[in-house]
DNA sequence: ACTACTTTCTTGGTCCCACAAATAGATCGT
DNA sequence: ACGATCTATTTGTGGGACCAAGAAAGTAGT
């Protein structure tokens, strides 16, 4: 694997990747295992320290380990969460349709998962939500208040737990910020943004799902047209 | 974002990996620069080298640099192939949460989309689709099929338009490939899967959302249980 | 002056040793 | 039997050493 390429499969610290990676299918272990301590792989591979901890610093990039110091390495799987960071979601410009893609994206994933969201929620999912929506109102600066916006919707859809979606989320943050910061003006975070997130607070607790999907629609469009317009005028 | 994961931010080894990115930046080095020294590097971030070389492994594994025995390291990108390398060697299963996750994921997207897919088909992606479908019937290896049936639903995807969707499946493309092939036997894939995919595109074709739905939905489960039986056996 | 060879320096790859810090397990005391 | 303490283990980090291969500089030959 090896990266590389240059020196080669034949490189220490790349014979010692691959022979952990056969260590862990033969003896077929799976997510959560804990891996040999690093000595004990030094031994089996005949291998020096720095030689082995360069062979998990991979493995762990891979997100195919994880590291707990003073106690060991186990077995993960974030693979997943990698090929998403290392993919580069180019959030330069965001055109129109960047725009548009993305917010119809967002409406797919967070209003057409209400089902599942209110299966899931608890009440401590709520107070959260309600807490993270409060300090919209304490925030001055614009850039601040599309991070707490972010932040609420991560927190919606981290109720769903389910890894896939929030690496989806974390990679397109860039993008996201930079669409809420548009549809955001000085005079209406403190109150628009922060009463359209009450409201689909709101419509949680009485587990309304028509409410929810209705008023989590609205608030997602609404920076929308003021985006189309700004554009249009352009 | 350092991968992080493990010993947090404040490891030596990540101090230096965001040094290092810092300095690119700060320099406006691009692809094909060279990157100080490891003896430099431990100087200018007061290291030890074996923290800086456990650094540049993390960089090279993210395809960020590339690093010549003898000569040095120079910075590349390849980032985008790194994401997809990723799962391509892989000896390891795909964990059970990630496939449900992944499944989850996929229904939001597919099932989810059912009403603009509806709106904006046309005779050309159902011609295609068919076509696509057509060819599950020739292949013999399980790979393939899975190639197929994968294509088949990014070109489902496609109709939507939405790039910020079609991004998100071609970086899960090799999760969902296994995914596939953990679902597939060589006896069904030229049936079951043929069949189930040609009753999508009828219903598609015949503009009715409810059964489209449906058979999408019971498709994407069907892998589902042959996994969970497999699993829980181990 | 130019080429070809040789020498020296540089640089990454590997290994060993030592210490720090924190955890887990054992030991001890009550 | 239970809790506190102590020890051993384990990762994180730094330092030093050597090797081999490439690069650069110097040298000799034409």
């Amino acid at each position: 694997m090896d990266s590389s390429a240059g020196t080669g499969a034949g490189s220490a610290v790349d014979q010692v990747v691959t022979g952990i990676r056969s260590y862990i299918s033969e003896q077929g272990l799976s997510v959560g295992d804990r891996l040999p301590t690093e000595r004990e792989l030094c031994e089996r591979y005949s291998a020096g320290r720095n030689t082995v901890r360069e062979a998990m610093r991979i493995l762990k990039a891979y997100g195919m380990v994880e590291v707990r110091p003073k106690v060991g390495a186990t077995i993960s799987d974030n693979r997943m969460a990698r090929a998403f960071e290392l993919f580069a979601f180019n959030t330069m410009e965001v055109s129109r349709k960047t725009f548009s893609d993305v917010q119809a994206f967002r409406d797919l994933l967070e209003v057409g998962s209400a089902e599942i969201l209110l299966e899931r929620i608890c009440d401590d999912d709520i107070a959260e939500m309600r807490m993270i929506n409060a300090e919209l109102a304490t925030v001055q600066d614009l850039h601040d208040a599309s991070e707490i916006d972010f932040r609420f919707h991560v927190r919606l859809i981290s109720i769903l737990d389910n890894a896939a979606m929030l690496d989806v989320y974390t990679v397109m943050k860039p993008v996201i910020l930079r669409i809420m910061e548009k549809g955001k003006t000085r005079r209406t975070f403190r109150t628009d943004t922060l009463a359209e997130h009450e409201g689909v607070v709101d419509a949680l607790e009485a587990r309304d799902r028509l409410a929810f999907q209705y008023k989590l629609r609205s608030h997602l469009n609404f920076g929308f047209r003021h985006f189309r317009e700004e554009m249009e005028v352009a």
